[in-house]
RNA sequence: GCCGAAAUAGCUCAGUCGGUAGAGCGACUGAUUCGUAAUCAGUAGGUCGCAGGUUCGAUUCCUGUUUUCGGCACCA
């Protein structure tokens, strides 16, 4: 029987079927064969020796493609699971995708694996490379592959087959040489030698059966993997890099803030770190200011049948913290919005006062499970900058709109323009109708398509009061974390007893929407500190400048200069020390001090100062009151 | 919380196959006044995370615990 297949240049050729893609490959010349990693038919990825039996569009795709990486990033994870196998009879195996940067593979064994088992068994998975396996496609019947990988005790696998795959879903094996062989979706590369070298095992670390906490402990075992060694090279020099900007290591190393054993998920916040706290609580106050919000405060402890009556008791007792007094109960406020409510709740309003925008930098304590904690990024106490906006479900759109605009000129203004935007939608433990949570999804997807962004929908991760949206920023080494959010609530005003009047009189729920733009204090200045690697902008160092004399006879001149640009209301120093000018070049450089003014003798007479700025190795000398006007200017 | 690892001077780290520890930087003191990324010399500084156990003797071995790190789960 002859096919037809159709090349991506829109050329038709018939082959005798079977074909294959390695043959068709082959066909058009030995070296795309050599380069070719699968190939796609109509829509799908193939193995490149899988038969191709019907009229088909095809291209062959090169390794150096992004889809063919993620496809000798799996291979890679199938090439572990084998090495595994083989050095640790009794194993099992369970799934091993590829990554964004490479591949892991999920083993069940009662022994932990060590830093020196991944040596190993990274030594074995070269060598199965070098084996050059072939790598063979097969479609076993559903019975049959039960009954082999309960023969093989693979009970994982077993049970994956009993309850993760639908009875008319094709099944398919893939034998890596003669001795080994896994279930998988494929698509895979025609032999191990394939997979080429640019991999390296990094970390194991452990994980649970189906990501659920009941279930059974596994290992996981990391891998990093390119098509080529000078890529993989690359990327190992790029998270050595990555690792400098550590916000724990910089807070440390710039003096900004320190935690430690008795305030396990707490800051102690140094002089440094506070300064950048302040520039960025002044900047949110503005954004505040701007966009029509009071600013409020409650108080940070309330009877816990507040909390009762919030729903946060049911839903966060487990992380709540609590103390007593005259045999009353309070809790520490995990949240400011039931402190806000009572403050709405003070006064009577009007559908003509909505909507009613509050603010705080309101300091919640949440008890995080010990394993969540994370330097200043996830901790147990945190301040947000949070906000709530009480209004009519008719100017939920509007509100939700200007709040994504304004959000994204904050993480502009802070240097920020990479920013995931995800939609989180209902949760199985959730308070409210079908009915409420369609209603509510669609006013922010509504909103969202306004501001015209693109979103990603994440179902099941809303809050239990209703769906959000949410802003999620990635550190110095690729973990995404959130920032912002608006969250839609209908059930606070309900059960708090939250109300206006409506045109006829009649007393209407509001619409409650949390929202904060840095999120948490602390986090957002995590990341800033790792995004700018330390070296803040200027309007967020906590010290500006740097006045720093040459001699002893320039030091009452320097002191001048110093209180001079205090006086104008910037963040300076003097360093009247008894060091050469290249020791306090150094110290302020790595100190990531935007400006250092350097006075000698010479300036002292001339009341000039030389300026050096960050990352600018050529200096400039001018008269004092230019010198100030550019500082000025640079705020 | 779960799996694994780690904790030694202010910081970064070395070390002790069980005999109570060392470097560099920093700090302090003195000398030096030196024009753009480390001036020289000297001094001080540690219950080796905490609590038990084994031992003649524990920072080292064992157990527990706290915290941190990596991963997972969680994240109102």
């Amino acid at each position: 029987m002859s096919i037809q297949i159709t090349f991506p240049d829109g050329n038709v050729k018939s082959f005798d079927a079977p074909v294959t893609g390695l043959a068709i490959a082959q066909g058009i010349s030995p070296g795309l064969a050599k380069k070719a990693a699968v190939i796609k038919v109509d829509d799908a990825l193939w193995d490149l020796n899988r038969p191709i039996v019907r009229d088909a569009r095809i291209s062959i795709i090169t390794r150096d493609k992004p889809e063919a990486l993620e496809v000798i990033r799996h291979d890679a994870a199938h090439v572990l699971a084998q090495a595994v196998q083989e050095l640790f009879p009794g194993t099992q195996i369970t799934f091993g995708p590829a990554t964004e940067v490479g591949f892991y593979y999920d083993f069940a064994r009662d022994t932990p694996f060590t830093e020196a088992d991944l040596e190993a068994i990274e030594n074995k998975m070269r060598e199965i490379v070098k084996r050059d396996l072939p790598i063979k496609r097969e479609v076993w019947d559903r019975d049959a592959a039960l009954k082999h990988f309960e023969a093989a005790g693979e009970s994982f696998k077993a049970e994956w087959i009993r309850e993760g795959i639908a009875a008319d879903e094709e099944l398919s094996i893939y034998r890596q040489g003669d001795n080994w062989l896994d279930m998988c979706l494929g698509p895979h590369l025609p032999s191990t030698g394939k997979l080429g070298s640019a991999f390296k095992l990094i970390r194991v670390g452990g994980v649970y059966w189906r990501g659920d906490a009941n279930n059974a402990q596994l290992q996981r075992i990391y891998g990093v993997c390119f098509a080529t060694d000078d890529e993989l090279k690359a990327y190992l020099k790029q998270m050595e890099e990555a690792e400098k900007r550590d916000h724990r290591k910089l807070g440390k190393q710039l003096d900004l803030f320190h935690q430690q054993e008795e305030a396990p998920g707490m800051v102690f916040w140094h002089p440094k770190g506070w300064a950048i706290w302040q520039a960025v609580e002044q900047y949110v106050r503005g954004v505040y200011k701007a966009s029509g919000y009071q600013e409020v405060r409650g108080p940070q402890i309330m009877d816990v049948s507040l909390w009762k009556r919030s729903g946060h008791w049911d839903n966060y007792q487990e992380n709540m913290f609590f103390t007593e007094s005259e045999k009353r109960t309070y809790a520490v406020k995990p949240m400011n919005c039931p402190g806000h409510v009572q403050i709405y709740n003070a006064g009577l309003h009007s559908y003509r006062d909505l909507p009613i925008r509050y603010a705080e930098f309101g300091g919640c304590h949440r008890n995080e499970p010990s394993g969540a904690l994370h330097g200043i990024m996830r901790v147990r106490a945190f301040t947000q900058d949070d906000g709530h906006i009480f209004c009519m479900p008719e100017q939920v759109e509007g509100e939700v709109t200007a709040f994504h605009q304004q959000a994204m000129q904050v993480y502009a203004d802070f240097g920020f323009t990479d920013l995931a935007v995800k939609l989180a939608l209902r949760p199985d433990k959730r308070l409210g109708t079908d009915e409420a949570w369609d209603r509510a999804e669609n006013a922010l997807r509504a909103a969202l398509r306004a501001a015209g962004v693109a979103w990603e929908e994440l179902p099941g991760e809303g809050a239990f009061y209703g769906p959000k949206i949410e802003y999620h920023l990635k550190d110095s080494i690729g973990r995404s974390w959130q920032v912002g959010t608006i969250q839609f609530d209908p059930m606070m005003p309900e059960r708090l007893d939250a109300s206006y009047i409506d045109e006829s009189s009649q007393r209407v729920r509001p619409i409650m929407l949390h929202r904060a733009i840095v999120g948490s204090m602390e986090r957002f200045i995590g990341i800033l500190i790792e995004h700018h690697a330390g070296a803040l902008p200027f309007w967020l160092s906590p010290v500006q400048a740097v006045v720093a004399p040459i001699v002893s006879d320039a030091d009452g001149y320097a002191s001048e200069v110093c209180e001079l640009l205090k006086g104008e209301g910037l963040r300076a120093q003097a360093d009247l020390r008894n060091e050469k000018i290249n020791y306090k070049i150094r110290e302020h450089a790595l100190q990531k001090i935007p400006v250092i003014l350097v006075v000698g003798r010479k300036e002292a007479e001339e009341r000039t100062v030389t300026l050096r700025l960050r990352g600018i190795d050529a200096q400039e000398t001018l008269p004092l009151d230019q010198a100030l006007a550019r500082l000025k200017a640079m705020r």
